[in-house]
RNA sequence: GCGCAGGUGACAGAGCGGUCAAUUGUACUAGACUGUAAAUCUAGCGCCUAUCGGCUACGGAGGUUCGAAUCCUCCCCUGCGCA
């Protein structure tokens, strides 16, 4: 038990307070943190995505945060490659890697290895497909891979234009592989109570209006931050980055924002239950006291 | 107290004799997830049943009709106008 390497896992839905028990564990286990959020990465992005601030890092090394400028594009595979490069040296250095964070998708791929196609996305055929219809997109996976036709949620146009991207270079979509990571896995869920957590959304929402965060996203699409970040790309951010910017563009009212943009990350947090449900070796915990003991003494399961 | 308008599923709001358990929106619940994942997409939503199907429903009580949320009568309630 001892010998092997461990890495401990920490998801929760927003707001469920994981990012704190990461900085705690890690000064508990000499571990450092890997976040894992889709948003985070992005340098200009703080208030908005709740990001953790250096102080209260109190010391904790933290990595994959502000590793892009938001004008770039940043995806799960760069996620996985930078990741896994830095869990690497965590472990070389003696320190346990602690993941935290709520982006199911990204925990998949740098954690359980989902392995990702080698195809780059195409711009150029994007644009091309950006205006058939879902049955289009569908009819014409179909001819160049059936067999993916067959699984693929077929009203979904985003999946299918990914899908024939694929499929358009490898002349298949291959199958869905993993290459898990050869550690002992810890996985720790902060458990909320639903009404629990949506208070605690409310209030952090309000909170962060307050210090800002209407200037934080007006600031990056005037490009005080450097580039400009068009209005449409700050809606593809989604939460935060959607409702309040259709606010600065006058699109809808304050109040309209907040209700919209609550409601929202509400509706957020329970897809990201949902994806986590999925994962049965979770342990779902709401305490420091628990979560650490469990840490020191972890069952023998892994996700299978 | 008289006149007019109305009472429909969690709410809003269609339907105005059969194809209505009832259009639609919102809310709610659940799910999917192979380089946009805070994105994108799907399903359910009266009760019982795995399904076929059955049962109870459109303010209440009666009535007309083969058949009513839809027509008639009375009652209760709400809004607006007049007293």
């Amino acid at each position: 038990m001892e010998s092997t390497q461990k890495i401990i896992v920490i998801i929760g839905p927003t707001a469920s307070g994981k990012s704190d028990y990461a900085v705690k564990i890690a000064k508990k286990v000499k571990g450092e943190v890997i976040s894992a959020d889709s948003r985070q990465v992005y340098c200009g992005m703080n208030l908005g995505t709740g990001k953790i601030t250096k102080k209260e890092m109190s010391g904790v090394p933290h990595y994959l945060i502000d590793v892009v400028n938001p004008w770039n594009t940043f995806t799960v595979s760069h996620y996985k490659t930078i990741g896994r490069k830095i869990i690497k040296d965590i472990i070389k250095r003696g320190k346990t890697p602690i993941i935290c964070g709520g982006t199911g998708h990204y925990i998949e791929a740098l954690v359980e290895g989902l392995i990702i196609p080698e195809v780059k996305p195409d711009k150029k055929l994007r644009k091309s497909l950006e205006n058939k219809t879902t049955k289009e997109l569908f009819l014409l996976l179909k001819k160049i891979d059936s067999k993916r036709a067959q699984t693929i949620d077929r009203n979904n146009p985003r999946r299918l234009v990914r899908a024939i991207e694929i499929a358009t270079n490898l002349g298949y979509v291959p199958e869905k592989r993993y290459d898990p990571l050869p550690y002992e896995t810890i996985w720790i869920g902060i458990l909320k109570d639903a009404e629990i957590l949506k208070k605690r959304i409310h209030i952090r929402l309000l909170s962060r209006i307050k210090k800002g965060m209407i200037k934080e996203i007006q600031n990056l699409h005037n490009g005080k931050v450097g580039r400009k970040v068009s209005w449409k790309k700050l809606d593809d951010f989604g939460l935060e980055y959607r409702y309040v910017s259709r606010y600065l563009r006058g699109l809808i009212t304050k109040e309209e924002m907040l209700s919209q943009l609550e409601k929202a990350i509400i509706d957020y947090s329970k897809r990201q239950n949902t994806w986590f449900k999925q994962n049965k070796a979770i342990h779902w915990i709401n305490d420091y006291q628990e979560i650490s003991s469990y840490i020191k003494n972890p069952p023998q399961t892994r996700r299978g």
